[in-house]
DNA sequence: CACACGATTGTCT
DNA sequence: GACAATCGTGTGT
């Protein structure tokens, strides 16, 4: 049994050009049209899996992405579950979707999954950051200028953003 | 049916 | 800082 605290988010939603939702329902993007609470998971790169949680109700596109997280329970588990070529362990652990989805074994199977009924991976209620502070979304190309990206103040568990990713001179937007 | 690309990460220089 | 890895998905023909 793992147990992680969530550090960084992201929102997406129907109106938004980096949504998966922002062209209409598909295949792969369906889950974001369904029930709030419900687990949207996705490839990306070919290679690496990001996990959302649906956010408004049946009908309308979005989710919040999850993107970093304070590992709390089961550490060594989720390290070995990281370390499938060099071991990895500390602030590499969670810090970034797909390391989170790693650790946790989430893939595209618990695409759907109801969090508020799934006795396999679910949300607590825990205590808020004092101050939460926003700044636009990484690894983006459209919608670039929203600040939808969310996380405690100082928080040491959140994700940093590499320097220079698609698009323009280096911008400074990690914090 | 073909093809360009992406809500990333690890490794190398 | 740069680049490769790797393939499902959406869009266009």
């Amino acid at each position: 049994m793992a147990k992680v605290r969530i550090a960084e988010t992201e929102a997406y939603d129907q109106s938004d050009p980096a949504s998966h939702s922002f062209r209409g329902v598909t295949p792969r993007n369906q889950v974001m049209f369904g029930h709030p609470g419900h687990l949207y998971v996705y490839l990306i790169y070919g290679m690496h899996f990001c996990m959302n949680v649906v956010t408004d109700d049946h009908g309308t596109g979005s989710a919040v992405l999850l993107r970093a997280a304070e590992p709390l329970v089961g550490i060594a588990a989720m390290e070995a579950n990281r370390s499938s070529r060099r071991p990895v362990s500390g602030r590499t652990l969670l810090s970034g979707p797909a390391r989170l989805c790693q650790a946790l074994g989430v893939d595209r199977s618990m695409d759907g999954l109801d969090l508020s009924t799934s006795d396999v991976i679910w949300i607590e209620q825990g205590q808020p950051p004092a101050k939460i502070v926003t700044t636009p979304r990484i690894g983006i190309s459209r919608g670039a200028d929203a600040r939808w990206r969310f996380f405690g103040e100082a928080d040491p568990w959140v994700s940093s953003a590499r320097p220079s990713v698609a698009g323009s001179p280096r911008r400074r937007i990690d914090r």
